[in-house]
Order: C-alpha cells, then structure tokens, then sequence
DNA sequence: GTCTATAAGGAGATAGAC
DNA sequence: GTCTATCTCCTTATAGAC
C-alpha cells in the first residue's frame, strides 16, 4: 500500500476512534486496531501522533462542509425558507450527535495546540462563506433583499446554529430546539425586504 | 489539613491546570504539583482521579452562574438594556476565553463520561433558570412583557450567547460578535410589547 | 495525615527480521 | 512495506515508614 493511501486510511480510522472513545481515548494503538494494522505500520505512514492529528484536523476543515443545508427547498416566502433550512440542518445533529462532538473537541484540542491555533479560525470562516452563499440564493429565490450586508447575517445564523448544537449536545430537548428556531426564523425574516420590481417605468 | 478541606484544595488546583493544559493534561501528578502535595495525598483524599473529576464537574456545575448578566444597568428601553447585557456578558468571555474553554472541555468530558452524562443538562437548565431570571428583572424595569413564554425568550438568549462564546474562541472578532449582538438584541426587543397601564379607568 | 519509594500497566516510538 | 518484539517514559495507584 501506497503511503499516502495509508495516511489517508489511518486518518479515517482515528475519526471513527474519536467518534466513540473521544480524542483523549484515540491512541496509536487503538487506531491502529480499528484500522487492522500493525502500530509500526502507523509510525511508518507518520511520524508521530500528533503529525496525524495535524493531517487529520486539516482533513476536517477542508471536507467538513454546511451540507446540512444543502437540502433546502425554496420556493416559500423567506421566513419558511430559513425555517425549513434550519430544520434540515437540525436533523443533521440530531442523526449524528456524536460526529458535532467530534467537532467541537477538535476544535478545543487545535486551541490548546500551537501549529493548529489557526485552524478553527479557518473552519470558521469557511462556514461563514457557505452560510453566506446559502443566504443570497434564499434571498434571490424568495425575492428579498437582506438589510443588513450579508455577512452580516451569515454570522447571525452561524451563531444560531452553533448555540443549536451545544444545546442539543446538553439537553437533547426537541421542543427547546424548536422554539429557538421559530424565532431565529422570526429574527431573520425581519432583516429581509422585498426587492421593488418595477415592470414598467411609471415615473416621468 | 482535613479530608475535605483536602479535596477542595486539590479540586480548585485540578482546575488550574485544566485551564493550563486542558483536561488531557490534568494528570494526577501535575495537580499535586500545582496544589504543592505529594502524589499520595491526593489518594488519600480521593480513591481515584475518576472520583476527583466527578466532585471537581459537580462543583462547576453547582457554583458556575451566568454572573455575567448580574452586571446590567437597567433604566433604558429593553433592546438597550439586551444590548448592554450582552455586552457585559461578552467582556466575561473576552476577559477570560481560557475558563469558557475548560466548561466547553467539561461538558465533552462530561458527555462521554457514562456517570457524569446528565450533568450538562442540569448545568442547562441552571442556566436557563438564571437567564429566566434577569429577562423577567429587565421586563420590568422597562416596563414590557415577553409576547412568548419567558423560558423560550430564555432558551433563544442561551443559544446566542453559547453560539457567541464558540465563535470567539474561534475567530476573535470583536466587530462579528458587535455585529451579532446588535441583532440579537433586535430580535430580542421584537418579542417585547409595552404593558398598557391604566392609570384611571376611562370606560364607562 | 503526609511522605518516599515502588508497583503495574499503558503510552509513543523504534529496532530489526522478513 | 509490514510485521513482532522491545525500549523508554509517563500514568494511576499503593505500600509502608514516620
């Protein structure tokens, strides 16, 4: 097997590892298990164990995308649009609560790590692009205009959503969620106006 | 020194190096060091470092409140008075992000802790109970009611600021958490009506 | 109660055969 | 390239002197 295959399938077993045990329980040799290799074939692929954990968080933050979001359905005014977004991206949690843990202790883990302290800023930013283009579709669909630049809004949503998923994480509380929700969804119709077409010039 | 004064002397060291090195890095031994003990002192005082993490969770739950909001100056209209809130419960996080990372390390530990999983919850809702609070002390003072049940209005505020407290351990921007406080705070003012006081009855 | 010394096992990493 | 066997260090926990 090629090393960079290697690399590649002992990244995939570590994040399976840190799904059920956690980072702290993702030792070499506990990978290596998952994966069915031997522990030499490991520090023959890496280094050492945090050179992985560098590749595997890089990994993370490239491919971790807001796919969640992806499934909207437009076509609705932009209340029901941000509704139904939120929703969707709320059952994503809900399906894999374990995989938004495994995310938040990456992040945490980069933090206390000097060579990945800028990666969550990264992840960060790539969220709020995606959120970003997710809004101007909805706005261009539902025919409004958002009243604040939209960025702006993208941060707002991000926010939400990340409070979303602590939330869940702690409580697992279905209407809680609900709730906020419907008035995110409230919040975020209310920076939205319609965009004035006019079919003919009726000034002169 | 006696026992249980022992344990909290090792609990708040414990914390110490959590906030240092993280959750990882608080072993046995780098506690007694920060608390200037002999590794057998912390067993005689606890049978195990399990049994340390336990007292030393329940302790952040119980004693961790949202202080943050106690410093709010009523006698403006509601969205100042959200607005300043917020502010003041940023200037916390700003102030010390390294204590909002060890309760976000916590609650994860917690989470995968089969003993300790309902404790997240409890420390949810003690939240929500405090955040209750201060919505219905600001409702009064300025002189409105919530157009939702208070917990809800609660929920939603708990959300935003736990989204809030991600985002600055991530990125570090001041104006994106401005900017989100600033329609957090509208949101918020959307879901307060004025009561109408009669002062006299004027049917008849 | 508090200490030093040590046990017993798990961790990352490597040597060297194949 | 891949393996088994091993090195070295660090971890939790305990034994036993004082």
């Amino acid at each position: 097997m090629s090393s960079v295959d290697r690399r590649i399938e002992i990244v995939q077993a570590a994040l399976r590892v840190i799904s059920e045990v956690g980072v702290q329980g993702a030792t070499t040799r506990a990978i290596v298990s998952e994966a069915g290799m031997s522990l030499a074939s490991f520090h023959y692929a890496f280094a050492s164990r945090d050179e992985m954990m560098e590749e595997l968080i890089a990994w993370v933050v490239e491919n971790q995308t807001v796919a969640a979001f992806s499934t909207i359905r437009y076509g609705s005014d932009i209340r029901t649009t941000v509704r139904d977004g939120l929703q969707a991206f709320f059952e994503t949690i809900v399906a894999d609560a374990a995989h938004e843990q495994v995310l938040l202790e990456l992040m945490l883990f980069s933090l206390r790590t000097p060579a990945l302290q800028k990666l969550p800023h990264a992840q960060w930013a790539n969220y709020t692009l995606g959120v970003t283009e997710l809004l101007n579709a909805a706005a261009v669909n539902a025919g409004i205009e958002w009243v604040r630049p939209i960025d702006e809004v993208a941060q707002f949503l991000l926010t939400v959503t990340d409070g979303l998923t602590l939330a869940w994480l702690a409580n697992r509380d279905r209407a809680a969620a609900a709730t906020v929700m419907d008035i995110a969804a409230d919040s975020l119709a209310a920076l939205a106006v319609p965009i004035i077409t006019r079919t003919k010039d009726r000034s002169a």
